[in-house]
DNA sequence: CGCAACATGTAAGCGGTTACATGATTAC
DNA sequence: GTAATCATGTAACCGCTTACATGTTGCG
């Protein structure tokens, strides 16, 4: 599943621009699926030029056109084709994991501050979710949900291990012995 | 950090080939970040050429010459600057996740069939860190220790949580009414 | 007889990121 | 005045994936 994909999945929820997609990818996806203007605006061109959406344009003073991006019927036969495939992938790719398995060369103090740095992102996602959950969960889906307490429980554990670990990751490195 | 950092990484374990490389990448770090021959090869070039690694070639009979990649000076200077970096990444980009939020689209069977595909890959996952931890932990640095314990812990969250709330996940859908 | 393991590599392609390009309105 | 929000898009680039190409040894 690409982000064409997933923004016809967006679309189901009623019409919207590039603009608006942007804000849900940040927002509810934005703990396991990121996508910039630079894949949204192409993709919603594609769809639009597959016929599996229309597109209203509206006109605005001052700014661009807004443009409406509406899922169609052939879109809907699309995107439960899409949904289908029953071995969706779940990707992880960590470059902290990566750094840590190197620690024994690097200093203490870089050590901890890569730890401190993983659990202010951390942070940052358990913030996102308070958030969204604020503004209200009575229309959410039973899916919309489940995702959410995914995001929310996966985040817990990993703060909870680095917090309880990270005394196992030394003051001092064996650093000095690489060095030189 | 890319396959190229993570590749000279690995051989301050000791000099490597890109066949031995591939199966570190699939043990140890299978986890977290993927790569495959059509990566490590050309990074192997790659160190070699920019003078971090020296390799040398080991003939022998019926299959191609072993190519022994061994870290230098230089690749170390290169692999110590790139772990200043203290702010590595930490991607997931979720297939699953996003199939999920669409749940209400689908039939429950597939959405039930879904589930059980990820609580098989997760099982794997278990599966590999069992492995891991049978072929000797003694040697092992903290930072490995803590990465394998980090993926040992998040594997073990997602699978509770899928196993407690698949159940929301209902069994007969609205489908229905989206292809109607 | 066939498959897995050993062993290396190239080339095309794909999907996504980043930087660029433009510009009015509104709030501080 | 200056930053954020609204609003759309293109083009170059980058890194990784996939498919292709080759060939032996040894096990069941």
């Amino acid at each position: 599943m690409d982000v064409k994909t997933v923004c016809l999945g967006m679309l189901t929820d009623g019409p919207a621009s590039g603009y608006d997609l942007k804000k849900e990818f940040e927002s509810s996806f934005g703990h396991f699926f990121a996508a910039g203007y630079g894949s949204i605006y192409p993709a919603l061109s594609w769809l639009a030029d597959n016929g599996l959406v229309s597109c209203e344009e509206i006109a605005q003073d001052g700014k661009p056109d807004r443009k409406l991006y509406r899922i169609n019927e052939a879109g809907r036969q699309f995107l439960l084709e899409a949904l289908k495939n029953t071995q969706p992938c779940h990707k992880v790719r960590s470059e902290f994991l990566a750094t840590m398995c190197f620690a024994h060369l690097m200093e203490g103090e870089d050590i901890q501050a890569v730890l401190d740095h993983r659990l202010s992102e951390i942070s940052r996602y358990r913030e996102l979710f308070r958030n969204i959950e604020q503004e209200g969960m009575c229309d959410w889906t039973e899916g919309a949900k489940f995702v959410l307490g995914f995001g929310k429980t996966v985040a817990a554990a990993m703060e909870t291990y680095i917090k309880e670990n990270r005394h196992t990751l030394a003051t001092e490195s064996t650093a000095k012995s690489a060095t030189g």
